[in-house]
DNA sequence: GCATTGTGGTTGATAGTGTCAACTAAATAC
DNA sequence: GTATTTAGTTGACACTATCAACCACAATGC
């Protein structure tokens, strides 16, 4: 029984941080959604980097990916070179409107976290993060 | 820095049990889908309810819930009869064969859990599951 | 070299998820 | 008893996700 509690409480929770990314996207009047974020943030974090990276690291389709990049490269939020190692692929990378965007982002970040995390020791929520860790480990790499 | 950490993995988390669910259903032969088993679990857990009771749990809209349900009795998982408190409302509960299927998918879940959890102690889990729902509550009614 | 096979990425089609707005019918407020 | 609110339905549409077919280049094997 305690399992259903579980993961209800997951995907409540995933879908409430969702809501909240959307909701800051309109409120900036970025004509993108939740996934151009966090595809924004993937490429920042590790840029360069391949499509084929992202791919990767969401576990999502390929074909998701190349739509998602296709829309951040329109909107001049990410730019990509030829990579000189292979050249059917490029590689990302955020641009200076980005890297502006990506700042805005991550202040209402931390208030979403700190709203998330309120009444939650330093304790509680390291903890937590490395369970959250632990166990999205153990589903993908099975 | 370390939000993001826990932001990617409570996504990619949430990502990975969706599709394991989407996985089993497919290998049970139903036609229907992840949110379909959600509201299930829903409705057999707090029979008789309303399909506005599943609004205000799931956070959804009501559109989405009154097609899941219109699904769910196209396929005689759940039925529903009138409300006498309430002309404009039915009760929902889950049919036998909707009870059948229900325990399927919860040796399904148990499996995922036992996935999910493995090499870690009952009580980093329930510490984990207790913060989980906090975290969600703190989001949710802010 | 050159054929075979594999990989990075794009495109089309389609299923699933989520929300908004307009509406009906019944309940509640006054 | 009219006015307002609430439960649920329907239409329209955006977002998320996957599959299959395809092209271009890379890697392998001969």
């Amino acid at each position: 029984m305690s399992e259903q509690a579980l993961l209800g409480s997951l995907f409540r929770l995933a879908h409430s941080l969702k809501k909240q990314t959307h909701q800051y996207i309109e409120e900036m009047d970025l004509s993108i959604a939740p996934m151009h974020v966090r595809v924004m943030k993937i490429i920042q974090h590790r840029a360069p980097c391949t499509a084929n990276d992202v791919v990767q690291y969401l576990s999502r389709d390929k074909a998701q990916v190349t739509r998602l990049l296709k829309t951040l490269l329109e909107e001049d939020l990410i730019k990509r070179i030829p990579n000189p190692n292979d050249k059917r692929s490029q590689l990302l990378s955020v641009t200076s409107m980005g890297e502006a965007i990506m700042e805005q982002i991550e202040d209402s970040d931390r208030i979403t976290f700190a709203t998330m995390t309120r009444n939650l020791s330093e304790q509680e929520i390291a903890e937590f993060q490395r369970v959250a860790t632990i166990m999205a480990q153990n589903l993908t790499k099975q």
